[in-house]
RNA sequence: GCCCAGAUAGCUCAGAUGGUAGAGCAGAGGACUGAAAAUCCUCGUGUCACUGGUUCGAUUCCGGUUCUGGGCA
C-alpha cells in the first residue's frame, strides 16, 4: 500500500501558503516546506515565510533549519523531508508538501537516489578557476574528452552543469547521463496528488509587484542589513535569494534602492516563469487556475473532492 | 512667437553617403537529477510621426505640418 502524499505548489506569489493552511486543517495534515530559501533563519520577509504566530497551530517542517552561512541542497532536503514524513505518518497525519522549489518536490516524490557522486569542492573550485582563466569552452572540452555523451546533452555555457557532469564522471567512473536515466525510470512510492496552483500571467505579475512593494514596507531592507551585520557571505547559497542579493547590492552602493526594488520585481517575474516551465513538464500534475473559481473555499472543495477520489482522505 | 534638437519594436536607443531596419531591456517558449529564488538555451515586421517634393526607388535627401525636449523672447 503506497503512502498518501499531497503536494501543493505553483509559481511564487500565487497564494500557496494561504491555501495550505485551510487544506491542512481539513485533512489533519502537517506541512513540509519545499522551499529552498525558507530553510534559512532570519530570512523571513524576503522569502515570504509564514510567521510562526500565523500558522494556526499546524506543524510546519523544514522552516528555519539553517543559518544563512550554511549550505543546503536537494539531498539534505530529501533526507530531512523523509524524516519529517515518517513522523507525520506515525502520528496518523497527512504530509502536505508546500513550496515552489520544483527540483526538491521531484527528488522527494520520485525518491531520487543521491547515494553516489558526492560533490568535490576543490574540483569545483579548480574548474571554476579554469573557466575564468581560459573560458567555459575549456571546461567543456574536458567533458568532451572524458564523457562525450554527457557533453552532447549540455550547452558549453552551462558551466554549473558541465562541472557537475565532470565531477560525477571522475568520482564514480560513470556518466551522469546513465545515472539520470536510471532515476528517470523511478516510480513514486507515494499515492499522491500533485496540485499546481496558477493564475493568468498578467494577474500573477501584478501580485508579484504588489508583494515586493509590501516586502519593502515590512522592512526587507532592515532584514538584509541585519543579515549583513551577522555575516552574510557573498558566496553562500542564501545569497542567491531574490530580494536579498539585490538589496545587498544597493546597500553596498552598487545601485540605488529604487533600482534594487525594480530588479527584485523583475527577478521574481522571471523566477515565476521558470517555475511554470518546470511544472508544465512534470507528469501527473493537477492544475488549478484560481481565476476559474469564485473563491478559495471553492478551490479547497475541489481539492478535497480529488483527494477523496484518490483515496488520500476519507470521502 | 522665434531658434535649436529630436520623433525608428512595449521601453531606451543605434543605423543605412537613398534599395522598406537592428541591439539592450521588457516579454514569450524551452532545458533542468547533489549550487535550483541557482544555471543555461532559443525567439525581434515595426504605417522607421504625418504630408508634399526630388528620384526608377525615400524611413533615409529637401519643404511643410503636428508633437516632445531645450534655449531665447
Amino acid at each position: 500500500m503506497k503512502k498518501p502524499l499531497v503536494i501543493l505548489t505553483g509559481p511564487t506569489a500565487v497564494g500557496k501558503t494561504e491555501l495550505s493552511l485551510a487544506l491542512a486543517e481539513k485533512t489533519s495534515g502537517e506541512i513540509i516546506s519545499a522551499d529552498s530559501m525558507q530553510v534559512y533563519r532570519g530570512m523571513d520577509i524576503g522569502s515570504a515565510k509564514l510567521r510562526a504566530e500565523d500558522r494556526r497551530g499546524i506543524p510546519h517542517h523544514l522552516l528555519d533549519i539553517r543559518d544563512p552561512s550554511e549550505s543546503f541542497d536537494v539531498t539534505e532536503f530529501v533526507r530531512l523531508a523523509r524524516e519529517a514524513a515518517e513522523g507525520i505518518y506515525e502520528r496518523g497525519h497527512l504530509p502536505i508538501l508546500v513550496g515552489g522549489t520544483g527540483f526538491y518536490l521531484q527528488a522527494f516524490l520520485k525518491e531520487i537516489d543521491f547515494a553516489e557522486g558526492d560533490p568535490d569542492p576543490s574540483l569545483r573550485e579548480e574548474l571554476t578557476a579554469l573557466a575564468e582563466r581560459e573560458g567555459r569552452e575549456a571546461v567543456f572540452s574536458l567533458l568532451q574528452r572524458e564523457d562525450a555523451e554527457a557533453a552532447e546533452s549540455l550547452h558549453p555555457n552551462n558551466l554549473k552543469r558541465v562541472i557537475r557532469a565532470l565531477e560525477y564522471k571522475r568520482l564514480t567512473g560513470r556518466s551522469i547521463l546513465e545515472a539520470n536515466a536510471e532515476q528517470q525510470a523511478a516510480v513514486s512510492p507515494y499515492n499522491f496528488a500533485y496540485f499546481v496552483l496558477t493564475l493568468p500571467r498578467e494577474i500573477l505579475y501584478e501580485r508579484i509587484d504588489r508583494r515586493v512593494d509590501e516586502m519593502f514596507e515590512q522592512g526587507l531592507v532592515e532584514e538584509v542589513e541585519r543579515l549583513k551585520r551577522t555575516g552574510f557571505d557573498r558566496g553562500s547559497t542564501a545569497l542567491q535569494a531574490i530580494g536579498y542579493k539585490e538589496v545587498l547590492d544597493a546597500l553596498d552602493g552598487r545601485c540605488t534602492m529604487e533600482e534594487a526594488r525594480e530588479a527584485v520585481k523583475r527577478g521574481t517575474r522571471h523566477y515565476a516563469k521558470r517555475q511554470l516551465t518546470w511544472f508544465r513538464r512534470e507528469k501527473d500534475t493537477i492544475w488549478l487556475d484560481k481565476s476559474c473559481y469564485p473563491n478559495e473555499a471553492a478551490i479547497l472543495a475541489e481539492m478535497l473532492r480529488i483527494l477523496g477520489e484518490k483515496s488520500l482522505i476519507k470521502a
